[in-house]
DNA sequence: CGCTTGCTTGACACAGTGTCAATTGACAGC
DNA sequence: GCTGTCAATTGACACTGTGTCAAGCAAGCG
């Protein structure tokens, strides 16, 4: 067991990630992270100073723990184009799991708080990138089909991969992460790269129903 | 013009849904509400008791107003299940726009208030029911590959007629409403209807870039 | 005239964010 | 041991927004 001592920033971010990823969780209040923390409200302003900033540090620390850009990896080395789109759609599909807790309070409050909308832009950006290389490497390679926009196959790969669709097929329609993967891989890999072979995965899924 | 005496409720619920399509619009307090009624904030208290029953309220009046069933209507008299699909999809597609204010506030205060959640899931989930709908009649035609899931195939389509997705693509990737169409028609019927030859209008959709 | 209906004004409770000031306790350096 | 500093505490406060309550007012109607 770690017992290191830890710096109080690090304990709130800690006791508000546990917050956000309880399961059903509730968007939690500043006296709540106060509390899961076990100092005082105001405590939490000296090291945060709004709300906002908070909720963007917690999405920074955890990707940081996360290791999001290792996790994205493999598919930086992939040697065609339709493996990188493939490892891409793998990598991202299964992190999104990870981050999901903070991905909703920050969503939630995007409505509402411009600076938060901010946050989650540049982080939805970072994805989109690899996106984009993805569609870049299809696109070398002559996958693509003819008079293809790459800024237009990018905003379709970057749609099908967001986190609310995830949201919508594991968390409203009850689908096993796995089938999340083979039906939205099948998906973008039979649309954008025509792979028509890959179709063969969608809806081809026997999922214990929920 | 019509010089009809309009009862204080109705007032209210127009004034809201002006506030709600008004272009890049905050969401509206009660007092917004009311001072664009042109009654004090109590009388709004008067006819809704809370600030979720209204905004539901002005959906519903949405809905009668738009008269949803009709423009979904075509979608039923369709002749094969692929016919049913692509005008299921192209009347909700292009519906859409017409709730999108609404939509959004209606959507960014499910996650705090569990009332409104289901407010939104049930519009959402008659919404499904076209979507089963259509998928019923893609099996009877035996268009849909072998061993689907008639379920999984609706959670699909379903997915991919998000608001969030139109959003994202129309909202945030500044795609036209014909690309939109286009595009996710193209998806669903290769997808879903195995109809290899709608793959064309994917990603072939020139746009004015925004 | 008096009653009802719909609305008004103004006050209030409550939750949540964010700010401020005074205080405490620990710890380091001289 | 004294002093300064830093982190945290307590308690108060302003502000916004929701929702409640009570008293009053004006119009219409029997």
């Amino acid at each position: 067991m770690s017992s290191e001592v830890i710096d109080t920033p690090t304990k709130i971010l800690r006791a508000t990630l546990e917050l956000l990823e309880a399961p059903g969780a509730k968007l939690p209040t500043m006296s709540d992270i106060a509390r899961a923390t076990g100092i005082s409200r105001q405590a939490v302003y000296l090291h945060f100073p709004s709300r906002t900033d908070l909720l963007v540090a917690a999405t920074r620390y955890q990707d940081r723990q996360n290791q999001v850009d290792a996790a994205l990896a493999p598919s930086r080395g992939a040697r065609s184009g339709a493996e990188r789109l493939d490892a891409f759609v793998t990598a991202w599909g299964n992190y999104i799991p990870k981050i999901y807790g903070v991905a909703r309070a920050i969503m939630a409050v995007t409505d509402t708080d411009a600076e938060a909308a901010a946050a989650w832009n540049t982080r939805m950006q970072d994805m989109r990138e690899g996106c984009a290389a993805a569609i870049q490497a299809l696109a070398e390679d002559g996958s693509l089909p003819p008079d293809t926009d790459i800024e237009q196959a990018t905003d379709l790969l970057w749609t099908l991969l967001s986190v609310r669709n995830w949201e919508n097929l594991t968390q409203t329609c009850g689908w096993s992460q796995e089938c999340y993967i083979a039906t939205i891989r099948g998906l973008a890999m039979a649309t954008i790269a025509r792979d028509l072979g890959a179709l063969t995965d969608v809806l081809a899924c026997t999922d214990p129903p929920a």
